[in-house]
DNA sequence: TATGCGATATTCT
DNA sequence: GAATATCGCATAG
């Protein structure tokens, strides 16, 4: 792997982190996911999340804490990682203070450092495709459920930093997937960036 | 470009 | 037994 950037990426401190969960949404788009693997360095650009508030039904954590969502109770800041269909994790980040639950889904990176062990297999994977929606996100990242409960704050294999270069543009969207609360405008993504996940429409 | 469907494991009803 | 915050491939327009 290539030692890319000139400076460190500084970590984000807890109190930097917005208190409300929509806020912390916006704010985690152009931030830097770094996730510091035996193998390497990987690391990207945060360009589309969503939002799960408190209450929310769509959230996981609506029917209340079990053993399996307890992580998005944990205080902001903290990694909640599950298994879907079976095959694909899926990273949040939580959002609300210790016992509240609610988090944001991290649905796409722009891949930094370790382009080439994120799965690019040959060169037929193109670079916008790696991060390209929250299973291969994670797929790519490395996560997996043993870095559920993680704080992203503290000092670790897996954390967020700081913005490496700054975001354009925010927009907002319905969220993909959720069968429940469809209404809500709660996804929100770099606009113009090619490396968002979603049909055409949802990524203008 | 858009829509449909199968694969697959864990959790909850 | 059903549902699921998905992906990749197939097919149609």
């Amino acid at each position: 792997m290539k030692a890319e950037p000139g400076r460190p990426i500084r970590q984000l401190r807890r109190n930097e982190l917005p208190s409300g969960t929509v806020e912390l949404a916006r704010f985690l788009i152009g931030k830097t996911l770094v996730h510091d693997h035996p193998m390497g360095r990987l690391s990207g650009r945060i360009v589309e999340t969503e939002a799960y508030p408190p209450g929310d039904p769509a959230g996981h954590s609506y029917r209340g804490r079990t053993p399996s969502n307890n992580s998005l109770f944990l205080d902001r800041g903290h990694a909640y990682v599950y298994m879907i269909y079976g095959i694909f994790f899926m990273m949040n980040v939580a959002s609300g203070s210790q016992g509240v639950g609610s988090g944001v889904l991290l649905r796409a990176l722009e891949p930094i450092e370790g382009v080439e062990m994120m799965g690019r297999r040959n060169g037929q994977v193109r670079v916008q495709d790696l991060a390209r929606g929250p299973g291969l996100l994670a797929r790519a990242m490395r996560i997996d459920k043993r870095l559920d409960g993680v704080d992203l704050c503290a000092r670790g294999r897996l954390w967020l930093g700081a913005t490496v270069r700054s975001a354009g543009p925010i927009a907002s969207s319905v969220r993909i997937g959720v069968t429940r609360s469809m209404e809500r405008r709660l996804r929100f993504y770099e606009r113009g960036s090619s490396f968002v996940s979603g049909p055409g429409r949802l990524r203008s």
